[in-house]
Parts: C-alpha cells; structure tokens; sequence
RNA sequence: GGGCGCGUAGCUCAGUCGGUUAGAGCUCUCGGCUUACAACCGAGCGGUCGGAGGUUCGAGUCCUCUCGCGCCCA
C-alpha cells in the first residue's frame, strides 16, 4: 500500500465533532463492555470513591455536574493506571423532601392528605413514586458520563442499607451513645418535624424589638423582645446576680401582663447586663437559652403553642398563627400601656428551615440524640493525625471549629418515611432496642417509636454501607477504605463530619490507620454564575446543565468545570466558556482528522507501557519531533502532578495550552512540510504525529471521555481508551536543546508576521525574500520559515526594500508596493523603548553591589545574560532604524 | 461578636520557594475562508497587582495597619 492510498483509506471524518451522535453510542458501549464493573478479587489494587448521594427527588444541577466531572476524571484515571477503580453510585432516601413531594402528589391527585392513609399504605405510595418519577438524576448521571459501577448501585432505604443502619443503631444505642431526651429542638411548623442544628439556616430578618413593662410600681421591670406572643409562656425574668439595679426583686415575684400569673424574678450568670434594660424574660418550653435558664433556677416550662406553630391557650390568643398572635398581643400591651419602647425595623438573625425556609420554631420535646463527643473526638483525631488529608488543607480549620464543639445530634423526625427508629415500648414502661437480626418484643402493649431516623443518619454510613457492611463482604474488604471523597465545602459539616464519626466507630476493629471512611477529601467549591454570584431560581440565573449537554457536548461541561475547578474557590461558569470548550473539542476532532489523513500511525499501545517504545530512534527525528516529544513527556509529568494535587483547573489548563499552542499551532503545521516531501522522512512525521496525539488524548480522557474516546478508537483501532494504559512521563525524551531552537524558530516565524501584519500584507500573499542566517542553529529550517510566514523565493531582479532580524536570521524582503515606513518606524521606536527600558533595568541592578554580592549568582547570572542580550537587541533595532528612509 | 477567605487587564480568574519583561480564557481592534478546523487562522490593544507603611539587594508574593467584598459559626 502506498502511502497516497492510504491517506484516502482512513476513515473520513465529519468536519465538525458531533457530539449527539456519539455520546450516548459511547455511554452504552462501555456499560455493555462491563468497564466499569468491579471485581473485588482481580488483584489488582483499589481504588475506590463513593458518590455522595444525591436527593432521589432531585434533578442534575450544575454543581453536582463539577462534583461528577471531578469524581468521573479521578476514577477513570485510575483505571487507567491500571487500579480496580470503583465508583460507586446510589441515592439517598430525602425524608423531609420525598414525604412532601409525594404528600403534594396525593393531594392533588387524589385530594387526600397522608392521615387518610394508614402508615403502611402510604409508605408504599412513597415506593411507587419512587419507582415511577424519582432516580432522574441517574439517567443524567449517563448523559454526563458517569463511569459508575451501575451494578453496585445503593439506596439507603434498601434492605442491606437498612440493616446497616438498624445495626450500628443497636450498638450506639447498647454504648450509650444514643439517648432520648427532653429537650429544645429546632422545628419547622410546615415539615411538622424536628430538625438538627445544621439543617436551620441562620439569617437576617427585619423583625422588632418590643420592650414590654411587666408587673407595676416598685415591683415592675422592662423586658425587651423580638418575640413578644411568646411572653404568655414566660415562668420568669432573669436578671445579673451582680447588677444593683435589679438586687431588691430578686427571689421576689412579678405580674405578667395579659396573663394574671406571677412569676419569680431570678438572678442567672448568664444574663447581659449590658443589653437592652438588663432583664430578660425567661420562657423555657420556646427558647433554647431560656430551657437552660430555667434548668439552672427551677422555673416552670409552659408550652403556649402546638405543632403549627398555632397559640393553644390564652382566652382571645387560642388559635392565631404566631405571626398573628404577635401583633395581637402587643396590641393588647399597648393597650395596658406596658409597651415601653418599639423598634422596626429590627434585625436580626432568625432561624430557617433550610428544607422549606419556614421560620424554624423552638420547641420543646421528647426526641432522640446522639451523644457527639466521643466520636467527634475521633473524627478530629484522623485528620489531626494526618490519616485523613482534606483539600485545600485551610479548610481543617473549619472542620475542628466544628468536630470540636459540635452539639448532641438530634436524629429523630417525625415523619413516616425512612428508617423507623428500632426501639419497642412496653406496658410497664419498657424500653427495648432491637437489633436487624432480632425480633421485637410482642404481646399485649408493646409498640414500636413511631419516629424515623434523620436521612443524614443512612447517608453517614454510605462509604461502608453500600459495600456490604455489617457483613465481611469482598467488597468491604478490598474497597474500604475508600480513596477519595469528592464533595462541595458546603456540606463538609453534613456528610465529611458524619461519615468520619461513623466510618471510625463502625470500623474501628480494623484499627486507627484503616478505619477511616477515605484517605483524601476534596473540597470543591460552588458553581456560580459568570459574575461571581450565586445561582438560584428566585435570581433567574439558574442554568440547567442538560441544556448545556444539549447544545454543546457532555465533554464541553465537563471541560469547562474542571478547568473552573481551583482549589477552595468557587467556579464562576457562563455560556461563552462552555462554548470554547466545545470549540476546544472540536478543535482535537480536526487536527486528528488532519493526522489521520495524513496517514498518522500508531503502534500498538501494550498495556502498562506506552506507544513511545515504537518510535524511531531519536537520531533519525527531526528537531520539531524531538521538541514534541520533549514537551509531550513533560506535559504527562505536569498533568501526573496536578493529579496528585487534586488542581483540576490547572490540569486542564496544561492539556489546553500544550495541545492548542504547541501541538495543533506549531507542531501540526511544522509536519505538514516532511509530510510533503514524504519518504523516511513522512514515516517518522506520521508516528510522531500519531504517539503525540495517542498520548494526548490519553491524557484528556479522564475529562472529556467522549471525544477522547471516538478518537482514539479511529487513531489507534485499539478497543478502548477506557481501559488503555495512563500515560508514563519519559524522562529521555527531553531535548533541551531541540526546546530551544523551536523556540527559536517560533519567534523568528512570529516576528516576520507581526512584521507582515504591521504593513498591512494580506495573510495569503507571498511575498519574495532572501534569508541569511549568521547563527547555524536555524540554517535547516529555512523551508519551514518560508511556509509558515509565506515568503517566496527571490526571483531575478530582486531587491531588499527592508529587513527584520531576530534570533540570528535576517529576512530581507522586497515589497514592490509602498512600505508603510512610517508603521515600521513605529513598531521599532517601541521596541527600542521596551529594549531600552529593560536595559536600564538590568543595568540598575547590576550597579548595585548589594544585589550582586547578596543575590544567588544564578540570578545574577540571568541578569548579565539579559543585558547582553538586551544590548544586541538594541543594535540590531538601530541599524533597522537607521537603514529606514527619512520620511 | 469569633473564625476563615478574597481584592491582579473591560469581565471571570491563574500566578509554585520572594528573583529575567505579571499570564490565561472571554471581550475588544485590525487583517484573512492560508485544502485539519470560520466552532478557524494571523497580528494587536489592554494592568502603578485595593490603599498606606515596613522587612529585603529585590515584594503581586512576607509583616503591620487600613478600605471594600464574601463565607462559616454564635
């Protein structure tokens, strides 16, 4: 076969990279093909990310996209690199968000509410949604590429994860590490459950401040409140021991206003004399601080309001929403003339539920808790100890702000899906925790708590749980720890914090080093819009990410993330830069397009190795291709470091920059000379040409599978890059000194065409002139100069109009057409400028002797180097200068 | 109130251990369909690195103060 014939044998690409036509061929190719499929028992070493998983209710937004891309590119890298990479993918059972949604179903199809249905009825229901609309999110998983192991999939309501939950329950609950108490919660009157402290979102509310007299005479203080319907529950005030004001009423009793009740005025530390009047009303059953108070000085808790947050007793009060009651009962004050002082708007922070954004009320209740302390004090430990390394490092700070004060876990809620809390009641008030493997007590009386368990609870053992635990399974056994996990910064405190109280205490057997849930946690920040700002649908700045896949390729979004992806800061995204990233797609597509109708060739990538192996000996390449090949194993050893340093963004950035300028820009267009000339010569251009692009588009797999992948199945007629060898950095390709003379070649190139540009001469008109070269470093290149900047030879009769020099080659060209003398005179006046400056500079230093005695001799070295250099550069501009004609 | 982070080109961001002339993407200007690619090519414009002071031979980089912004916690 010739070498014409097989330019026209290669496939024939489309002129642009389609990605709708290949994506989803892809996707199902790979599942079919079983790569992503696990086997515990290959030998070969783990690796292993669980997904945190997301809401079955939701849909793919862009920030699980960047968590996704990030996840996606480390796994797929290290199945490359030829570990048994697992990801792991599942869901999580969203209590709160699935019982709402599936309640809203209900109303509105069938008009009823879930207490028209029995306990066991409705949780079915919940089922049948979730068989019918929830898990959408998984099919966009497959849009994005998502190379998960779909046979592993988890739910953290299925049975084996429901058996982990109801047995790590048992045993907190045997180790008295779960209790039941009486206490202040956080509740949100809409969702009619208790929540835990991190699920309140604390904000700045316009409210008032009301300050209200209570009691009369001598016997009368003022209490300031931003609460004031909250007073008819109040059982005291409290004052500073120390605070004179106050001494005579303590110990004595006051009227409370509306109400008709005394109550005692108390002396407590924890009051601030210093704000507002010094008193505080005291109303334990709906203040977090007030229960402590009242703790501390014996005071009655009385509950003035129901489960909607609704006013249960108090004559013309009963039954008005907070909101009304609040305005009603100062009205009644104001009334009395015991309101004092009123401030609005006053702001001040105020507690939301961050599921529903209803103001969250305090109350009072009997609920379920884990006792923190110990665990959290492990949790600290492994990254204290270096045994868990988060990323960016600064992020530890706040992970010991919060391990090392963290508050009791209130985990109880009270809806009815999710794991029902394992605890049987009995007739004469037995309490009896049952295990998964134990049957409950039954008889006459017994019951089983009617809560379920805090969805975060499940998802705190996701990194064990869904490999099989409590069993000893081989999954367990080979993937856990897991390597990495990939989460956003936001929700450190939800999942990173509880799945390390969890994982070390389930796991603790295995001992300190290996009970850790992972090894490495990355930190990704949060997608925002192109201006820095926070998406949301109330902004109108929410993009949906399909949309993007849609229009320009999963590749381009993926790519566009990861290269947003610098680490501890958020990821601004716009369209524009989706859109180049799918320009970058397509340029790979066409300059691949162009290798392989240019015959480009590659060996046979063995696995472990790469196809470096089979290129010609060095001897016989050319310097353009030991220049590549320089620059390529470079590139591999940057992007291998960047891995190692979870900076996506500048990994990308470094494939990017390699690919477009050096490979596609100069080394591609540097080919198309030997690949004319053909023979030996062509042969080596085509292997060099097609290990460069084997090996780049190796390298950018792991981000843009897609159309990574169609390329090399054409380029290489392997079967797969999902599964062919990572690259390996080889050191002995680097060629200083071919680095050097391209470089060279480069600024030669690029100052004859700042030259043709600054005269106005179209990109296509060649133009005759002479070379001369007084340095031997570029006296081969004189063809490639000549293509590249579209110089002719000189025919009879030619005359130099005018030069440029750089790099040790003269161009002397002869432009029939009037030179703009004027514009070169410009351009040279301004270099001379530049040169002059930079002169100056060097020269300053050097003059110094305190910098040249105390600064490094490297450095001083570069400096001398640079004012010689400097100075032939300035020469060189005068004489061109000085060989213009006076205009 | 406590803690953390950020202010670099019109916009969004890099900038390693303090060391040669501070970079990128997008935007903008000029010229081009140069048979891989107009989703492209070539050339160019654009920055006293928030401000002040200090350390140093040398500061975008380290220290102090200050102004502006963001986040977490209370």
């Amino acid at each position: 076969m010739t070498e014409e014939t097989a330019a026209h044998d290669t496939p024939r690409l489309p002129t642009q990279y389609a990605p709708g036509e290949v994506e989803d061929r892809l996707y199902q190719r790979w599942n079919a093909a079983g790569y992503f499929e696990v086997d515990p028992k290959s030998g070969n070493p783990p690796f292993s990310i669980v997904i945190p998983p997301p809401n079955v209710t939701g849909a793919l937004h862009l920030g699980h996209a960047f968590g996704h891309t990030i996840k996606d590119a480390l796994t797929r890298r290290a199945r490359m690199r030829g570990f048994e990479a697992l990801w792991l993918p599942g869901m999580d059972h969203a209590g709160i968000a699935t019982q709402t949604q599936v309640e809203r179903h209900l109303a509105t199809t069938e008009g009823k509410s879930r207490h028209d249905l029995s306990r066991e009825e409705f949780v079915q229901r919940v089922w049948d949604w979730k068989h019918e609309y929830g898990g959408k999110i998984l099919g966009q998983m497959r849009r994005l590429g998502d190379g998960v192991d779909w046979s592993r999939e988890r739910f953290t309501m299925d049975d084996g994860l429901s058996r982990a939950v109801g047995t790590i329950f048992k045993r907190l609950f045997d180790d008295g590490l779960i209790y039941q108490a009486e206490r202040i919660i956080n509740w949100c009157p809409r969702c009619q459950t208790a929540l835990s402290d991190i699920e309140v979102e604390h904000r700045d509310d316009d409210g008032e401040l009301v300050s209200i007299r209570y009691g009369d005479g001598d016997t009368s203080v003022v209490v300031a409140t931003t609460r004031a319907e909250t007073m008819l529950g109040d059982t005291g005030v409290a004052v500073h021991p120390d605070d004179e004001r106050y001494r005579h009423l303590v110990g004595r009793t006051i009227e409370l206003p509306l109400t008709g009740r005394h109550i005692p005025v108390v002396a407590d530390e924890h009051v601030d004399p210093e704000f507002g009047s010094g008193a505080v009303k005291v109303t334990p059953a709906h203040d977090p601080n007030d229960f402590e108070i009242g703790q501390r000085q014996n005071l009655d808790a009385v509950e003035i309001m129901d489960e909607r947050a609704n006013v249960t007793a108090h004559g013309p009060f009963e039954g008005l929403d907070r909101f009304e009651a609040r305005p009603a009962v100062v009205a009644a004050l104001r009334q009395q003339g015991r309101i004092v002082d009123e401030k609005r708007p006053y702001v001040h922070a105020v507690g939301h539920c961050s599921r529903c954004d209803t103001v969250v009320e305090p109350r009072l209740s009997q609920q379920w808790f884990v006792r923190v302390a110990p665990l959290a004090k492990a949790a600290g430990d492994a990254v204290r100890d270096g045994r868990v390394r988060l990323h960016p490092p600064d992020m530890a700070a706040r992970y010991f702000d919060w391990v090392d004060n963290m508050h009791d876990w209130c985990i109880s809620r009270q809806l009815w899906w999710g794991h029902r809390i394992p605890v049987w009641y009995g007739p004469n008030g037995e309490m009896v925790c049952v295990g998964p493997d134990e049957d409950p007590p039954t008889g006459e009386g017994w019951y089983q708590d009617s809560d379920v368990l805090d969805t975060w609870f499940s998802s705190a053992l996701w990194p064990f749980s869904t490999l099989g635990w409590p069993d000893d399974t081989d999954d367990l056994r080979t993937f856990y720890p897991t390597s990495v996990m990939v989460t956003g910064y936001d929700i450190l405190f939800f999942w990173v914090a509880r799945m390390m109280m969890f994982g070390l205490y389930a796991m603790a057997d295995r001992g300190p080093e290996e009970s850790v849930p992972f090894r490495d946690v990355v930190l990704h920040g949060l997608v925002r819009d192109k201006h820095g700002k926070k998406m949301s649908k109330s902004r109108g700045n929410a993009v949906d990410p399909v949309d993007w896949m849609d229009t320009y390729g999963s590749d381009a979004l993926r790519f566009t993330l990861a290269r947003g992806a610098n680490p501890g800061s958020d990821v601004p995204i716009g369209e524009d830069w989706v859109q180049g990233s799918r320009n970058f797609c397509n340029k790979i597509w066409n300059a691949t397009r162009f290798a392989l109708m240019n015959g480009a060739k590659v060996s046979a990538v063995q696995a472990g190795d790469d196809s470096s192996g089979a290129l010609p000996p060095s001897d016989q390449l050319s310097t353009a291709d030991r220049w590549i090949l320089s620059r390529l194993h470079q590139v591999v050893a940057e992007v291998n470091t960047a891995y190692e340093e979870f900076h996506f963004a500048r990994l990308c950035d470094t494939l990017y920059h390699f690919a477009w300028d050096e490979v596609f820009d100069w080394y591609v267009e540097l080919s198309k000379t030997p690949l004319q000339h053909g023979g030996a010569e062509a042969e080596n251009t085509r292997a060099v040409l097609g290990h460069v692009l084997d090996v780049t588009l190796r390298l950018l797999h792991p981000v843009i599978p897609f159309v990574t992948e169609e390329l090399w199945l054409t380029l290489t007629g392997e079967e797969s890059i999902t599964v062919a060898p990572w690259p390996r950095a080889d050191t002995r390709l680097t060629d200083v000194d071919a680095e050097g003379t391209i470089g060279e070649l480069r600024d030669v190139v690029t100052e004859v065409r700042r030259f043709r540009s600054d005269q106005g001469l179209k990109p296509g008109q060649r133009v005759p002139a002479r070379l001369h070269f007084d340095r031997p470093l570029l006296v081969g290149f004189e063809e490639h100069i000549r293509n590249l900047t579209r110089l002719t030879e000189p025919a009879d009769g030619f005359s130099t109009t005018t030069a440029v020099e750089v790099a040790g080659v003269r161009v002397e060209l002869d432009l029939s057409e009037a030179i703009d003398f004027a514009a070169e005179r410009n351009r040279l006046e301004k270099d001379l400028a530049e040169a002059e400056k930079h002169r100056a500079s060097a020269e300053a230093k050097l003059a110094n002797s305190s910098f040249t005695s105390k600064a490094p001799e490297s450095v001083v070295a570069n400096v001398r180097a640079k004012l010689t250099e400097t100075e032939a550069e300035i020469t060189r501009i005068n004489n061109q200068l000085a060989a213009l004609p006076k205009s």
